[in-house]
DNA sequence: CTGTTAGCGCCTTCAA
DNA sequence: TTGAAGGCGCTAACAG
């Protein structure tokens, strides 16, 4: 049973029930003694204090809602990792809360998470446009909830601290890779819905070929597997258009196109070089092997969850903008 | 701010606080009219209940917990997913727990989890051994916490809500399929680490060789893509093995396999025929597309919540193994 | 160093 | 149909 209340740790301990509040979160104040023979109770009689009247009283409640838009895209799934052993960390539970599918107000729901009396928020989404962030700023302003962006940005503003890489560079970075392997038709394959983190990669790539004189191609479809493969059937139909070099958004797309090429007779990385972004599974199981932009995404998200920490201690980040370092792997579909 | 609180709303409409806790609980007991005043009181407000103070009166949180092994896995984080959604349903909340990396005894873990007041726990892990099954009965009967079991299962007991899918049956007829192609030498590739599911895959996988009167062929090896491939590059070394027919016990297995068979120069499906366990991504993004026994793991995670709710509401579910169907998806890497 | 005493915000009888 | 009152289990001053 759990039925154990302090009051029974401290009738047992010949003690006041202040004395074990004390034990369990200021041990200091209390004489050794004391504190031993409390916590020896509190181990026998298995007592566990109950979490809603700590935070009933204490107003705290060491939990943070993770809010993500789809815990089955392998990148949130990571980061999700990296988040909670960084929570265990400082004993904070996690509030797991799914967008898919969610048909009420994104609004609503913040402030019913507000309500749930979490001490902070991490917030885990590609894309978030200006009214959503006006919406996340109103709510850490008005309930006084520090709240932490991970792997997204806004990059016109810089009220919310965020945390992710610097996308426009990486993007600029690879496609300047596949210039210096001499490519001349280079491709960005990007998502037609549009994520602001997309859009950032679409910049960068199209600063390094406007620097090396050359035209942009940018191909937008689905993040669909079985959509996107039709897609590209129809692109490169004939095998006739000139291409040779392609920058993918997500590494599910690069091989997805890569299947798609290879199965109408092109060698990859002869005939085209291929760079995917994440350097998540997809990219070791593809044959060839994807090379790719490595994002630390279990970092991101362990970071995301130590600033959120500092915050909710009161301590100000005064840095807003925590960009992580990526990397670029080569592996087998680039030269 | 959120500081609207219960007596906040009562003042504003001119009623006592339990009229206003009523027509939020128990509308039908509030005469419409003063129902219909609080409930614009509340909306003018924005007042939402205190989730803590709500839980400390009422001893119920409306809370589940969920426990992974680790988020990464795609089938986890996909049945998470269904669980979100069924969840939301009910209006309960998720309250995560990643047991990756964890250090704590898991018993200590499960007190912590009871500690926190959830209303149930869905407990989502491939392997439960003797102790843990006990373990977790324990906890159930001891704190009267519902638990329910959601992709894994202990088939040596009964007491705990279960659901899953039979793989003992998915393996038997996915290995008959391989012989009614006239395979003959049909390998089974699970994995080192013991998993009650992978054994029950592997029993299935025996009944049916057994029956066509060929000899087994288990080769047990990592789930880590870079050290199956070395594996599997040792053990088909010269080529010269005959092996014909493959079923593994995660897609990804069988991909890696595959990637390393063809790079050998096998063909596939040709020479050999391969099926792999789950129909995940990896199964749509290989090359040829791989072929499986698909498992209906959103709908897992869903069915698992919607038991687990009928539990909390003290309902008692007499069929405690509930098997999902499975089907078998022929693709490319069959025939 | 320890005990006493108010609450924290809400639910739930019990009366009215 | 509504209101009054007593907790739920714990924290946090304030005394001692």
């Amino acid at each position: 049973m759990n039925k154990a209340t302090i009051y029974n740790v401290a009738y047992a301990a010949n003690v006041s029930l202040a004395t074990v509040s004390r034990t369990l979160n200021n041990p200091q104040k209390v004489k050794p003694e004391t504190r031993d023979r409390v916590l020896r109770v509190i181990k026998d009689l298995g007592y566990k204090p109950n979490a809603f009247a700590k935070g009933l009283a204490s107003k705290k409640s060491t939990t943070v809602a993770v809010i993500v838009p789809d815990m089955s895209r392998a990148s949130v799934a990571e980061m999700v990792n990296g988040i909670a052993v960084e929570a265990r960390k400082y004993s904070y539970s996690l509030l797991l809360y799914v967008l898919k599918d969610e048909k009420v107000e994104e609004l609503e729901m913040m402030k019913e998470i507000v309500a749930s009396q979490v001490d902070g928020m991490l917030y885990l989404n590609d894309e978030i446009n200006e009214g959503q962030y006006a919406m996340l700023n109103t709510i850490q302003e008005e309930y006084k909830v520090p709240i932490v962006l991970a792997n997204t940005l806004y990059p016109y503003d810089n009220k919310l601290v965020t945390v992710c890489i610097d996308y426009y560079k990486a993007a600029y970075e690879v496609t300047n890779r596949l210039i210096n392997e001499g490519r001349k038709h280079i491709y960005l394959l990007t998502t037609s819905r549009k994520y602001m983190v997309n859009d950032l990669k679409e910049e960068g790539y199209l600063k390094a070929i406007k620097e090396a004189h050359m035209s942009p191609n940018v191909i937008r479809t689905s993040g669909d597997i079985s959509v996107n493969t039709i897609h590209f059937n129809e692109l490169f139909k004939d095998g006739e258009t000139p291409i040779d070099g392609v920058i993918a958004v997500r590494d599910s797309i690069a091989v997805s196109f890569i299947n798609t090429m290879i199965e109408k007779g092109k060698s990859i990385p002869n005939d085209i070089s291929v760079f995917g972004f994440q350097n998540t599974k997809y990219a070791s199981l593809s044959r060839p092997k994807l090379s790719c932009v490595d994002i630390p995404i279990n970092d991101i998200g362990a970071k995301a969850m130590a600033l959120l920490k500092h915050e909710i201690d009161g301590e100000v980040n005064e840095v807003k903008f925590n960009v992580l370092p990526h990397s670029i792997i080569t592996r087998q579909t680039s030269k």
